[in-house]
Order: structure tokens, then C-alpha cells, then sequence
DNA sequence: CACCAAGTGGAGCGATAGTTCCGCTTGTGG
DNA sequence: CCACAAGCGGAACTATCGCTCCACTTGGTG
């Protein structure tokens, strides 16, 4: 109760990063596992109710008081991120499997099936998923994505005239189908998909509608993320 | 000041419906001219920044105040049903275009890149637009749809194996693209729509998923409205 | 012209959701 | 086992947004 501690700081710094690198100046162990607790709760509520959930509701399934979610992640903001980042190492993996599979044919469409099913699982993120772009692992993601369709285009699997923006831009078709659909049938993505996947191998007649650029695809994640931030209001006291 | 005046009732129902029915209360002519103004106001706002752009906002664009919109429509939701409702009579509209167009084939893609223009003039209000089944509007709709459907796969433009469902299913696939790239290029929803409209015409290999029935598309349209309407509170004072 | 119902604006209410604050508890190093 | 930094919970604060209320103005009718 002396002044000092009055005016002691919010919180060291503490940083346990998102499993990337091992934090060095270690949580507490409780407080590890209630990080653990909070991350799982996140990721189940927002599959349930969407990223509007309440960070209460969250805070109640990991059963842990608000402080506490947000001494581990100083902004809701910070906590959908974390989420985020997991499924794009699943992305990250999908592709790199598809990359080594026998058939480059085979090894793209197994991919674009498996970001189908994850955009499918994890439906509460979607608009999340694709924002961002100055991150690690989306540069990762979107190198093997690249490399993939090469492949599966040297192999004659592919029509020549696509780019790989033109892959982003399927995934954010699949988004739609999915938002809208997810609840009620997990099938109408995958014969959506279908119907592309045969768009996909041929080119009978040419596309007259240029692709996007990489900028455009990159204002267009950037102006996803604004839009659905509601302006991401920090600190509303100061 | 008498005590019924104080206890006079909120407003009588001076009912002018949406254009549907010329209204027979008849509106005093400044109040007409209001009513216009709030709608114009609304479309554009809602064009430019989405739905959730607050009534103050929407009021302000109108030049009048809040008080003043909310005599005319009970509710926002009420607002932006008026403003959707005039997006729908331009969808039929293109649909009954398409019926009579000379080739079944082009009938039936120029219907589809009509919609797809529609959506991408007005972004800010996609996902309302593919809400709320139960109106004669979405029916005479999907009425038209389906003939143009059928018109198009007796003809042979289209592969027999595609129902209506899946026309709805394509439309939320654009929404996907639009919502993204909307504010980036104009062109990004319309080459997907080439890509597809390819795979439309031929049925190279037969689709193995089964496509949505009537009844999911209803389910899933309910479920976008329920969604994105955050508990549509109505009067929170009682 | 006088009257008054209809119309108007905008302060303020109630609910919600993100974030902070702070008194108490607890793991852990010495 | 003790001390104390780290951690904890959850009431309370703040911003926002839809909506209501009401004192005042105005169009149009008799």
C-alpha cells in the first residue's frame, strides 16, 4: 500500500509467443496452463458463435475471470490472432503436403480441399482468415500456393492462363459459400468446388478478365480487415 | 398541455409502403420529401460504409435528425429492408431481362453478371440481400431463376446436372469475392464468374456432391439473417 | 387567418462489449 | 516456511449504438 506500489507498472513483459520461439521469461505454471485454457476456449467459442462472441463468454468457458484473459493477451484483437495463426499453420502444412504428393494434379486439388475443410470447420473466422498480409506465415503460405500451381500446371493438370492470385481468389469465393452455408450443409462448398475444379483444367475458351495483381490482393486483405475491426478501438480511457 | 395531449399515442400508422401500394394516409409533403431523402441517404451510406454505418450517420447524410427517421421507419432493420427490397425488383427485373433474351445461353449469363453488378454496386449490403426467405419479392425471384434455368439446360448452354440451388449457391460464391475485393478492382468477381460460367457449360466429369435442397437454402438464408443481426433488439426501454 | 395534427430535431436513455483497476490469492525461489 | 512478485477475478468504467421522448415548428384545411 505504499505509493510505490500504487503506481507499479500493469504487467513485465512476459512474452510467450505464439509457440514460434520459447519464451524466455517463463509464466508461471498455472498461469501457462490457464493461457492454454483461454487459447482452446477461444478457438471452440469462435467456431461456435463466430469472433463476435464476448470475451466473457470466453473468459467463462476457459474458466477464468476477464483479468486473467486479458493479462495473457493485452486485446481481444491479440487473442483472435493467436487463433488465426494456428490455422494458418495448418494451411501452411496442407499445401506443403500437397507438394510432395505423387500427382501435381492430384497434390493441388487435395489442397484446395483441405483449405476448403478447414475454411468449413472454423467457419467463425473466416473474415479474419485472410487479413493481415505482413506476416510470416501468409509470405510461406502464399510461396508453396505458388509453387503448386506451377506444378500442377507444368503437368497439364491446370489451365496455363491462371496465376496464383487467382487461387486466393477461389478461396474467397469457398468463403462465401461457406459463411452462408456452414450450418447447414457441409456439402455445398465441396460441390461448389467441384464445379471450379472443372473450370480449373480447362482452358476451352480463354479468360478475357485480367487477375488481380499482387498489390490488389494485398489492399483487398488489408481493406477485409478494416472493415470488419469496427475500428479497432484500443484503450477507450486513454 | 392538457393532460391528453400528454398522453396522446406515439404516431397513427400513415402507412406508405415501400412502392408497393400507393399509400392512402398520404404523408404531409415535407414528410414525403424527408422519407425520399432518408432512403437516398441510406443507400449511399450503406454503399459506402456498410450497413452497420450508424442512423445518426445516415440521418445527417439526409439532413435531418434521428427523431425525424425513425417517424418514417420504426427500425433500422426496417430501413434496410426498404433499401433491399429496391435491389430485388432490379434483380427481377434483370431475371425477366434474361427470359426474354433471343439465346437461352445468354439469357441466362447475362442474369448472372447482372446480379453480379448489382452486388458489386452495393457491397455494403450483401448480406442482407440473401436473407429473409419469406417474401413475394425472393419468390417471383427464384421463380424467374429456375425458368431461366431451364430454359438455358434445354437449350444445352447449361449442364443438366445443375439445379437452382446451385445458381443461389454461385451467387453467395461472388458475394465472397465482392466482400473482399470490392474497393480493390472491379473486375476480380468477374473473372471468377468467367472461370465458372466455363464450368457451367460443360459436364466433362459428372459432380459427385448432391446439391442443396429448397429447404437448406431457406435454413441457410435464416441463418445468415440471425447472424449478422447481433440479436435484433427491438425498443431496449420495454 | 387561425388552428392543430403532423412533423421535426436532438438530448438523453438503456443495453452491450471491450478494457482497466485493484484488493486478494498463490506459486516459487531462497 | 516466508516473502513477494506474479497471477487472479470481476466490479466498474467508457464508448457506442439503436431508439425514445418531448418541446417546438409547420403545412394545409376550413
Amino acid at each position: 500500500m505504499t505509493p510505490s506500489t500504487i503506481g507499479r507498472r500493469p504487467a513485465p513483459p512476459a512474452r510467450v509467443l505464439d509457440g514460434a520461439e520459447e519464451g524466455e521469461p517463463v509464466l508461471r505454471r498455472d498461469a501457462a496452463r490457464n493461457r492454454d485454457k483461454i487459447l482452446a476456449a477461444a478457438r471452440s467459442a469462435f467456431d461456435e458463435e463466430g469472433v463476435d462472441v464476448g470475451v466473457e463468454s470466453i473468459a467463462q468457458r476457459a474458466g477464468v475471470g476477464v483479468g486473467t484473459l486479458y493479462r495473457r493477451f493485452p486485446t481481444k484483437e491479440v487473442l483472435i490472432e493467436a487463433v488465426i495463426n494456428e490455422l494458418l499453420d495448418r494451411i501452411h502444412a496442407a499445401a506443403v503436403a500437397g507438394l510432395v504428393h505423387d500427382s501435381p494434379g492430384e497434390g493441388f486439388t487435395d489442397y484446395l480441399l483441405a483449405v476448403g475443410w478447414l475454411q468449413f470447420e472454423h467457419s467463425g473466422c473466416l473474415t479474419r482468415l485472410w487479413n493481415t498480409s505482413s506476416d510470416v506465415r501468409r509470405t510461406q503460405i502464399s510461396e508453396v500456393t505458388r509453387e503448386l500451381l506451377a506444378r500442377a500446371q507444368a503437368a497439364g493438370a491446370v489451365r496455363d492462363d491462371l496465376v496464383y492470385e487467382d487461387v486466393i481468389v477461389l478461396f474467397w469465393a469457398l468463403r462465401g459459400v461457406i459463411e452462408t452455408t456452414s450450418t447447414v450443409s457441409p456439402d455445398a462448398w465441396l460441390r461448389h468446388l467441384e464445379l471450379l475444379v472443372g473450370a480449373l483444367g480447362s482452358a476451352e475458351r480463354p479468360l478475357l478478365t485480367p487477375p488481380l495483381t499482387p498489390e490488389q490482393v494485398e489492399r483487398a486483405k488489408e481493406a477485409t480487415a478494416s472493415r470488419d475491426a469496427h475500428g479497432p478501438r484500443r484503450t477507450p480511457s486513454g
